[in-house]
DNA sequence: CGCATTTTAGGTTTGTCACCTAAGATAAAA
DNA sequence: TTTTATCTTAGGTGACAAACCTAAAATGCG
């Protein structure tokens, strides 16, 4: 029951491509591999799965690189496990015994709210400013 | 980013349990594991936790077997995952990234939210009868 | 004691996660 | 056009966990 590291670089990735939205030139993947601490060939599968998920898009050549295909704010952190781990909470459904319908039926109420929770958070959120700065101890 | 056999099988027989609660014999493995559907020897393994984490109690010898150590309705989803689990929606704090902590606070409040929803549901609530009885296709 | 049951300690098999390797495709620049 | 910087794709690996199984030991009831 944890999420997968994979969906947590997505998560960082996107965030790093949702602060360099505006500007024209797109970071490549050595560089979003070292601002974000992620190794590059495994960023590599990463951003693939969000290319073709419908989240960034891509150039090759020089001069290419990775950008979000939309506004950061129209990217939700559902979006982010959809494209990468293809389902938010999904259970077996072998459905043998007596009570598995009602199992099912209660885990399902609580995936409804986890897809609530998760397409309320979006790409913007996460590279607001903190309030007070930062503070280092 | 899904629920684990393990935690549906042990939603089952604890339902199974609730069921048997107010009655005088307890029921041993192989019952549970007939009436769920459950592979006795894994089921083993998921009582052995289920008790280690409080939420039942056992007797052996003849007469022996399996009962809830509190009512139905004083155990939540939320404790069975974390009797069977150990952990609900944890993920990994490298915290190596330029973005790693605003993600793990986004999903610590995914987290959070999570959790309510878990402690909102308890066993009584599987066993509640349906409105409308069984209907067959 | 003898039996039914739990309890514990291992083993197996299958798959997935995280990551690496290497060759090929594409496009900008020299 | 050649070079060069990037993406693209296919495949492979090692460690680990999930979902089971096997077998023996402990315990309590009659």
């Amino acid at each position: 029951m944890k999420l997968s590291l994979k969906v947590e670089y997505a998560c960082q990735v996107l965030a790093q491509l949702a602060r360099s939205f505006d500007k024209t030139e797109m970071p490549h993947i050595e560089e979003l591999s070292r601002l974000e601490g992620i190794p590059s060939n495994y960023l590599v599968q990463i951003l693939n799965e969000l290319r073709n998920g419908g989240l960034i898009v891509s150039r090759r050549g020089k001069q290419g690189g990775y950008r979000l295909s939309r506004s950061p704010a129209e990217i939700s952190l559902h979006d982010v496990v959809c494209a990468v781990d293809g389902e938010l909470l999904g259970f077996s459904l072998k459905s043998g015994g007596q009570s598995a319908a009602k199992v099912a039926e209660a885990w399902t109420q609580v995936a409804k709210s986890f897809e609530a929770e998760t397409r309320a958070i979006n790409l913007e959120n996460l590279i607001e400013e903190s309030p007070e700065g930062m503070w280092y101890i």
